[in-house]
RNA sequence: GCCUCCAUAGCUCAGCUGGAUAGAGCACCGGUUUUCUAAACCGUAGGUCAUAGGUUCGAAUCCUAUUGGGGGUACCA
């Protein structure tokens, strides 16, 4: 649409003696209910051409339609000139540009870029927190290979501290040597379980002390159990080895659940970072930053950073006794992480809950003159709710992943039973594609609304097979497959130079979008984008599909080629969209 | 208290860097299958874009204040 830009500039000069600025020329599509497919806003015109808007959009539009051979017609609705553009450029563009085969894949921009997410800890199972997190990962980091990245993918494990300790020391005292093997319960949910259990014996213990006259907060520092657990946990960093065994079992038995879960879920990393072995990274930082004078110290020996001027706090980097709190372990993790992989970008996929820690965090980089710094990005997320509240997993209010998944396959299958149309595949076929389906309606659903909006999820309302959801995506993608096979479609450049309808106009210009669509999304961070444009390509298509007679039986070959190659053209696009998405479409369903 | 994010149809969400009469899906009501997959298509109905100001030729969109909700807030991660 360049050439539109550059002839409303020639047609200013010529008509106006101005030279104005690019931004001047504000272009959109023209709405439904106009004639034409491109519009010109004469707005911001007018103060050149000192002319009432009506009289500039005649005046622009003469000229357009007098010097521009694509353009057709012109109308002109109070201050929007609607410009008509001839058929045959639509069919150019289609023939020439859309069809080639670099139109879905970008060049390699030499760039690269690390997303960590998932970062689970490894004291219970995922839940539907986690999942929006994990496929929020995978499908940005998808996002931007396609946009021409070379990406990272890493998973940072939070596999130690208090809160794993707490579920090993419960699992000791109550377990009874309960495994995986023994009770068939999968790994991560064995462990979450003795998680539960601390938590539960632990405020009886608490409401034992409080009785014995101690306030809450008392009670909660002097339960037996917690003491325990820090005792445990001392142990631990100390190395003993009856602690560490432990703690090796269990932490095992949950990385054979995640990798259960994360296979269910299509998801994967390039490498894993354990915090066992970054816990006591960061202190060279500290060093580095009290050298600097970034960093001071306090009496006590605590170090501290002042960003008051920039408005926030100060915030506490190194305790007094020397050892580290969260972001003395994150400043030397992002150093690690950067020596590791020298990457221009470095994206952090965690909940909005952590909002202020990173813009902390990449502060204090920043001043510590870290040239990587201002590649730091990160990607909030809103956390998922459900009607009645916060998931919490200590209070087993949560909505667990692997459920979930299974729900969500099960109900897929139970309509495409009911449906009835693939009772010719194997068992094999069947299962595969009620995966498909499930992990899709699942993925779209989670993935269409835009990060950092918080999402409602409620358990007694199903997701939606039906409209704005995934397996409607994959639907038309069978549906067009089904109709090129009946076609025996082979891709070729059609021949047609008739009118086009205006859907299949309005089909061309849609399809024309994806590149530009792809590399928002990717620029935005946003999977939400690409979803509500595969979607709304769906849709045209399958109004289309509609509108036109079957092509099958169409006998204007050069308008079956034409249409098919519509179809095809879509289907790749659907296609490749929602492997960003991490859905799989279907051939049949 | 302070910081920050959010608020659009009964529900779940779109609405890109300000542009024409604010759009989808679900649910509701009605219609479409001797034609390429009806998980589809077409139609009816549904709105003071939280409220009040401001900037602008023009505001759901930008600014300010207020209300309501989420999150954070110096030694949890």
């Amino acid at each position: 649409m360049n050439f539109i830009i550059t002839e409303t500039l020639n047609a200013i000069k010529h008509l106006y003696q101005e030279d104005v600025a690019e931004s001047v020329i504000n272009i959109q599509e023209t709405r439904k209910e106009f004639e034409g497919q491109i519009t010109l806003v004469v707005f911001p015109i007018v103060r050149f051409s000192k002319k009432s808007p009506e009289e500039t959009a005649n005046a622009i539009g003469e000229y357009l339609l007098a010097n521009v051979a694509e353009i057709t017609a012109f109308n002109v609705v109070k201050g929007f000139l609607n410009l008509s553009i001839a058929d045959s450029y639509w069919l150019n563009l289609f023939n020439n540009e859309l069809l080639k085969d670099d139109f879905l894949t970008v060049k390699p921009n030499g760039k690269k870029v690390m997303v960590e997410y998932s970062s689970p800890n490894t004291n219970k199972p995922l839940h539907l927190g986690h999942v929006r997190n994990n496929l929020l990962g995978y499908s940005v980091a998808e996002l931007l290979k396609a946009d021409g990245f070379e990406v990272f993918k890493v998973n940072l494990v939070n596999d130690r501290g208090i809160h794993i300790c707490k579920s090993m020391l419960a699992w000791e005292k109550w377990g009874d040597g309960e495994t995986p093997e023994s009770s068939g319960l999968k790994g991560d949910h064995l462990v979450g379980k003795y998680y539960v259990i601390f938590d539960k014996e632990y405020k009886k213990e608490i409401d034992t002390l409080k009785l014995d006259g101690q306030t809450e907060e008392e009670a909660k520092k002097n339960a037996p159990l917690m003491k325990e657990a820090q005792q445990m946990l001392l142990k631990w960093e100390a190395g003993d080895e009856g602690v560490i065994a432990l703690w090796r079992k269990m932490n095992g038995w949950v990385y054979e659940g995640f990798e259960i879960s994360y296979k269910n879920l299509g998801v994967d990393f390039d490498k894993y970072y354990y915090e066992s072995n970054t816990y006591l990274l960061g202190k060279d930082t500290v060093d580095e930053g009290l050298a600097k004078g970034v960093f001071f110290k306090k009496e006590d020996g605590s170090v501290w950073i002042d960003l008051t001027a920039d408005g926030l706090d100060q915030k506490l980097v190194l305790r007094a006794d020397g050892t580290s709190v969260y972001i003395t372990q994150d400043l030397g993790t992002a150093q690690m992480k950067y020596d590791d992989f020298h990457m221009d970008q470095s994206i952090y996929v965690v909940g909005n809950e952590q909002d202020y820690h990173f813009k902390v965090l990449f502060l204090i980089l920043e001043k510590l003159g870290k040239s990587w710094a201002k590649g730091l990005y990160h990607l909030s997320y809103g956390m998922v709710d459900l009607p009645s509240g916060k998931m919490k997993s200590r209070e087993g209010t949560v909505v667990d992943a692997d459920d979930l998944v299974a729900e969500m396959v099960e109900t897929a299958k139970q309509k495409t039973e009911t449906l009835g149309k693939i009772n010719d595949f194997s068992e094999a076929e069947k299962a595969e594609l009620y995966t498909n389906i499930g992990l899709g309606a699942l993925k779209y659903f989670l993935l269409k609304v835009e990060p950092k909006k918080r999402l409602l999820f409620d358990p007694s309302e199903s997701i939606d097979f039906q409209g704005n959801t995934g397996p409607f995506i994959q639907y038309t993608h069978a549906r067009i497959k089904s109709l090129l096979s009946k076609a025996q479609y082979q891709a070729a450049k059609s021949m047609e130079q008739g009118a086009l309808t205006a859907t299949e106009l309005d089909m061309i210009m849609l399809l024309s979008k994806y590149p530009a669509e792809l590399s928002n999304a990717a620029k935005s961070y946003s999977p939400a984008f690409l979803a509500n444009y595969l979607y709304e390509l769906a849709k045209l298509f399958n109004k289309f599909y509609h509108e036109v007679p079957p092509i099958v039986k169409e006998e204007n070959a050069n308008v079956k080629q034409h249409r098919l190659n519509i179809c095809s053209l879509t289907a790749d696009v659907l296609k490749a969209g929602t492997k960003i998405l991490g859905i799989n479409v279907p051939e049949r369903m």
